[in-house]
Order: C-alpha cells, then sequence, then structure tokens
RNA sequence: CGGGGAGUGGCGCAGUCUGGUAGCGCACCCGGCUGGGGGCCGGGCGGUCGCAGGUUCAAAUCCUGUCUCCCCGACCA
C-alpha cells in the first residue's frame, strides 16, 4: 500500500480526554475514530489488524471442528422474553414500523439455541460447534478507555451443543485448547484464570487474560493459581489473636463507629476485630455477615455463598433490627443469622460490636458465643497465600471467556433430542467468546514504548514498513520503487512510505505506526548497495543492513525472525 | 445511578473571573528554499465559541435550561 494514498490520519498529540495508552497511541496513529461514547470506527489501518486477529481466531475455531456462520443483530424481543434476559438494562430494545418488540443482540445464545430447537431431532445431529463473527450492542453504564469496553463490539461467539455432560466437557476442553494457541499466536501475554460463571448461569467458566496497566479486571496471581479476584481464595495473612475471655466482656468505645477508630482506640490491629456487614437477601431474611476488620467482603462471592442476591441493609433497617450502625455484632442477634467468612479463627477472641451505642464487646467466641454458617467471602489482597507462595495481584484485560451453560438456555428455548433409547432429552450447551478488538488493543497496551506502538508480527497492519527518502524523482526514489514492487511480488505486505515529506517525519510516522520492521532506502544505501533495517521492538538496527540484490529474499529470512 | 471535569477551526490550547464582536502552536493550501530524525522563509484558507432561551446598546464571556464527551466509583449476562 503507497502510503500517499492511505487514509492514515496521524496525530503529534492525542485527544485530551484519553487516558489508556492503547487509546492515545490507536488514535494517534490513525487507526480508530471516536462517533460517541464507546462508539468507535476503525479506519482501514486498524481495521487489518482487527482483522488479522479475526483470522487468527476463526483458523483455531474451524480447526476444533467450529462451523461458521452469520446470525442477524436485530432479533425478536420474543426470545428474550423466552429465556428471561428480556429486562436485562444493557439490553437495547426498540419496536419496528409496525410496533414489533425487537431488541439488539448483546450475545446469541437465544438466536443460535433458537435454531437448534428448531433443526436437531436426534443423538445423531451432535455434537455441534457453531460460531459466527458478528456485532454485539450493549448499552453499557460506563464505555471507557477507547475501544476496551465500547457499547457496540465485534466478537467470536461459538456455542456447542452436546448429548450429555461429558459431551460438554469435551467441547469446552477443545475450546480451552484452541483458545490456547489462538493467543499464543497473537504474540500476546495472556494466561487463563479460573472466573465467576456470572448470572449466565451454568457450572464452570474461566477467563483469557492480556495483563495491562488499562486492565479493568483484577487478577490474582501466584506460581500454578491465576483467578480473577472476582473468586479467587487465599490464605489470609495470619493476625495475633488473643484467646477468648471466660465471657465476653463490654468496653466503653464513644464515638469508635469504624474500624479504624475502634482499632485506634484499644489498641489493637484491625485484624483484631470482626467487621459486620449486614445485607438483606432477595427472599427477604437478613444476613448479618462477619469478617476480620481488616477484610473486605467479595460481593460476588458472598453471592455465590447465599446462594440469592442481596443488597446492603439500609442504616435505618439495620438500626430498627440490629442495633446501631457502627456498632453491630453477631453477639445477641434475634432474626438474622450470621455468616461467617472463612478466614475467621474460631478459636480466637475477638472484639466485635455490642450492638449497643458506644460499645463494644472482648474476647467473643465464635460458636460459643453465637451460632453461624462458615463460608468464603472475603476479597483476596495481595501478601495472602496459595499453597504458601504470595500472590500479586495485577490488572488485565479479558479477551476472551468460556462458559460451561448446561441446560441454561437449551432449557427454556426448547431444544432437546431423541437419545437412542427415544427418551426425550435436553441439550448441553456451552458458549466461548473472544473480543478481537481487545485482542488489539492489549497488544497495544503490553508492547508499546514512548515512541508508538510495536506490533506483535501477527496482528501487524502490515508486513513492513519501506521508507523512501530523497526527492521524488530521484534515483533512490526509482530504487525505491523497485525493492516495493520486488517485495509485493515475494508476499509481504508492504506499507510503502512514498509521501514527499521530510525524513523525521517519515521515521516518526513509522515508529508511532509500529509495523514489525522498517526499511530505509535513501541515497547512502543506494551507493552502499544496501538497505538499511530496523526492527520495531526495540528499535533494533540490523547490522550492516540488508543487500539491495535480492532484497525480497533476504527481507523474508528476517521476517520469520521476528515477535 | 453517585462524585468530579470539559465542550472555542482537523489536533492541542488561551480568552470567560472583570461583556465591546475570537487568538496561539501544530496540521492544511500556494510559492520558494531544504532533503537522513516532525527543517526554514513568505503568503493564505478554515470557527453558528455544543444547543436553546434570557439579561444587555452589545454575550465565547453574565443568568436559566438542555445536550454531549471524559475521568473515578457502582455496574459490566
Amino acid at each position: 500500500m503507497r502510503m500517499s494514498r492511505l487514509l492514515l490520519p496521524t496525530e503529534r498529540q492525542a485527544p485530551a480526554d484519553a487516558e489508556a495508552l492503547s487509546h492515545k497511541l490507536l488514535v494517534r496513529a490513525g487507526l480508530v475514530r471516536q462517533l460517541g461514547a464507546g462508539l468507535w470506527s476503525w479506519l482501514p489501518a486498524g481495521w487489518r489488524a482487527h482483522e488479522k486477529a479475526v483470522q487468527i481466531v476463526r483458523e483455531e475455531i474451524d480447526e476444533i471442528g467450529g462451523q461458521e456462520m452469520l446470525m442477524p443483530v436485530l432479533l425478536p424481543a420474543e426470545l428474550w422474553k423466552k429465556s428471561g434476559r428480556y429486562e436485562i438494562d444493557e439490553l437495547f430494545k426498540l419496536n419496528d414500523r409496525k410496533g414489533a418488540e425487537m431488541v439488539l443482540a448483546m450475545t446469541h445464545e437465544e438466536a443460535v439455541t433458537t435454531h437448534i430447537a428448531q433443526v436437531v431431532r436426534s443423538y445423531r445431529d451432535l455434537p455441534l460447534i457453531l460460531y459466527h463473527f458478528q456485532t454485539k450492542e450493549r448499552d453499557e453504564p460506563r464505555p471507557r478507555a477507547g475501544v476496551l469496553r465500547t457499547r457496540e463490539f465485534i466478537m467470536k461467539d461459538s456455542y456447542s451443543f452436546d448429548r450429555d455432560p461429558e459431551g460438554l466437557d469435551a467441547s469446552y476442553e477443545l475450546h480451552r485448547a484452541a483458545y490456547a494457541r489462538i493467543f499464543d499466536r497473537t504474540g500476546l501475554d495472556w494466561y487463563e484464570v479460573d472466573s465467576d460463571v456470572g448470572m449466565m448461569g451454568g457450572t464452570g467458566a474461566h477467563e483469557y487474560m492480556a495483563p495491562c496497566p488499562a486492565g479493568e479486571n483484577e487478577v490474582a496471581l501466584a506460581p500454578g493459581f491465576a483467578a480473577n479476584v472476582e473468586i479467587a481464595g487465599a490464605d489470609a495473612q495470619p493476625v495475633d489473636l488473643p484467646a477468648p475471655l471466660p465471657q465476653p466482656e463490654p468496653v466503653n468505645t464513644p464515638g469508635a463507629t469504624t474500624i479504624d477508630e475502634v482499632s485506634r482506640q484499644l489498641g489493637v490491629p484491625a485484624g483484631a476485630l470482626l467487621k459486620a456487614y449486614p445485607v438483606i437477601c432477595d427472599d427477604g431474611s437478613s444476613v448479618l455477615v462477619a469478617l476480620r476488620g481488616d477484610h473486605r467482603v467479595n460481593d460476588i462471592k458472598l453471592r455465590n455463598a447465599l446462594r440469592q442476591g442481596f443488597r446492603p441493609a439500609q442504616p435505618d433497617e439495620v438500626a430498627r433490627a440490629i442495633g446501631p450502625p457502627g456498632y453491630l455484632g453477631p453477639v445477641g442477634l434475634g432474626g438474622a443469622r450470621v455468616l461467617l467468612d472463612a478466614a475467621v479463627d474460631t478459636s480466637a477472641g475477638w472484639i466485635t460490636g455490642a450492638n449497643r451505642p458506644d460499645t463494644h464487646l472482648r474476647g467473643v467466641q465464635a460458636g460459643r458465643d453465637f451460632a453461624f454458617t462458615v463460608a468464603d467471602v472475603r476479597t483476596v489482597e495481595a501478601g495472602d497465600t496459595v499453597n504458601g507462595h504470595a500472590i500479586t495481584i495485577e490488572p488485565a484485560i479479558e479477551i476472551g471467556n468460556i462458559f460451561k451453560l448446561g441446560l441454561r438456555y437449551s432449557e427454556p428455548l426448547g431444544a432437546d433430542y431423541l437419545d437412542e433409547h427415544g427418551q426425550q432429552r435436553s441439550v448441553w450447551m456451552g458458549s466461548y467468546g473472544i473480543g478481537p478488538a481487545r485482542i488489539v488493543a492489549a497488544a497495544v497496551e503490553q508492547h508499546a514504548d514512548e515512541n508508538g506502538i510495536s506490533w506483535p508480527r501477527a496482528l501487524a497492519p502490515y508486513d513492513l514498513e519501506l521508507v523512501a527518502l530523497g526527492k521524488p524523482d530521484q534515483p533512490e526514489r526509482i530504487a525505491a520503487e523497485a525493492a516495493y514492487v520486488e517485495l509485493r511480488a515475494a508476499g509481504l505486505d508492504v506499507l510503502f512510505d512514498d509521501r514527499d515529506a521530510g525524513p523525521g517525519e517519515k521515521f516518526k510516522d513509522a515508529e508511532l505506526l509500529g509495523l514489525p520492521l522498517r526499511l530505509t532506502l535513501g541515497k547512502r544505501s543506494l551507493d552502499s548497495g544496501r538497505v538499511e533495517a530496523q526492527i520495531r521492538r526495540g528499535l533494533q538496527d540490523v547490522e550492516g543492513g540488508l543487500p539491495l540484490d535480492d532484497l525480497a529474499q533476504s527481507v523474508g529470512e528476517l521476517w520469520k525472525t521476528l515477535a
């Protein structure tokens, strides 16, 4: 491609409101442009990178037997009412000219399952893996960080359909293997983590994470361990605790309504206190969650432990049912049950709220002084351990996920089949997503330097940039034209900077765009019979350059060695 | 949804407090010079100051309303 003809609007300065590195660089390099909150166009060069990611995904999903198809974005609302997902706030809802209710697909479980329900009759029709690349629409409460979280994006979503749970396991493992190959091929630093199944329901899920500062997810890591902090469990860091007193002993703590204040007044570490977090469950019951004063409740783990949704109790509800906010404790509760976090040592003597103003209790022992059930509901923190190894927590972008859906959609949408005994059974489903745009953004985040983007070879919009120096019509420009023809004939995707611009501008733009290899052909090169070559990653000059004679071959060989 | 910030030419900004009819850098166009790291000189084009209403002789500037965008949090199927 001739750069003089390419729509590549580079900018010296990033948009003032850009925060994330990938946001700044993708805009500056002329790869994407914004049209509204969470609404982005991919300009020609950016789209090439996106489609590189798409093609890698396509090849690997085909390889496990996936069959590519295409389903519409605009769907009848009926399907979503059947599946019970019509009320989701993020779902765009609209009416057609006849007034019929429609939705814009935020994912395609309803659509694909409806087809399967119509088409699959027999166990002989299974298993199946179907997929497509299709636009998803989500009315996000807060789009952010350029293309990292948008309201409209393309997703590869595949769906597996099996006769039984064992079949689902097999399809799931096929996808795990394909995903590993996909992300390896993209050149990203990535890992697979255990994840929450979320409101998708189902029995198992993994997420694929690309670590980078702009990531929205937090991942807990230790040797042999990786989990989204949403569900991560780990051994808490120890705290020195006294033995229980013969019976709980009131202590005066005037005005001490926070952990910090109690800890300060009594001269004990926050971890020696039991924090009380009152919640009201969806079924109307109230639960007092008790955990170490230095720990935080993890809402997702708590929801999973309660097996239902919940909300924090309002202060007036608390005051009415339990005691004054700030002085809550598990001893002497009326109706509420106590859920004790698993990190609380039940042999120790704790300091808890007394459910009376300005008073705490000392020496409280779980079990003796109050009844409880146990669950792991706290948020892990850096320094906690897994198998004796301290964990670290780092931000990451979710670039893919896989879910075992089970019967979540097949039952409401009627996807069933007759087994070999003539028995009607529901189809076991899995769903598997990948966001190519996030792969692209993650690659930018992970590999950029102060000069710009540094594409992994697999995602670069073009294989290399050929920079022609000198005035138009001078011999070095003519030689550059010949090199352009030769390199293309050898099958390389060449971006040819044939613009009438100064060398500095061309070099800066080349570094900003970040193709893996830059060839420079100027008067010097022509005189020496060699072309200068620089590898973008690390801006490494190739010693002595490459011979102008048979340039395509040496470029091709060098190309194979690049990351 | 809660909190914070911002809308002035393609990008980045000043001007707003203290009202007087819009300016700077880059980019862009023309001419010339330069030609290995965003070069130099000269001449130009381009803006309903987000939108609506109000106050005023006069509004980018003051008042009211409204829309949009960004950041933090909540949320994220």
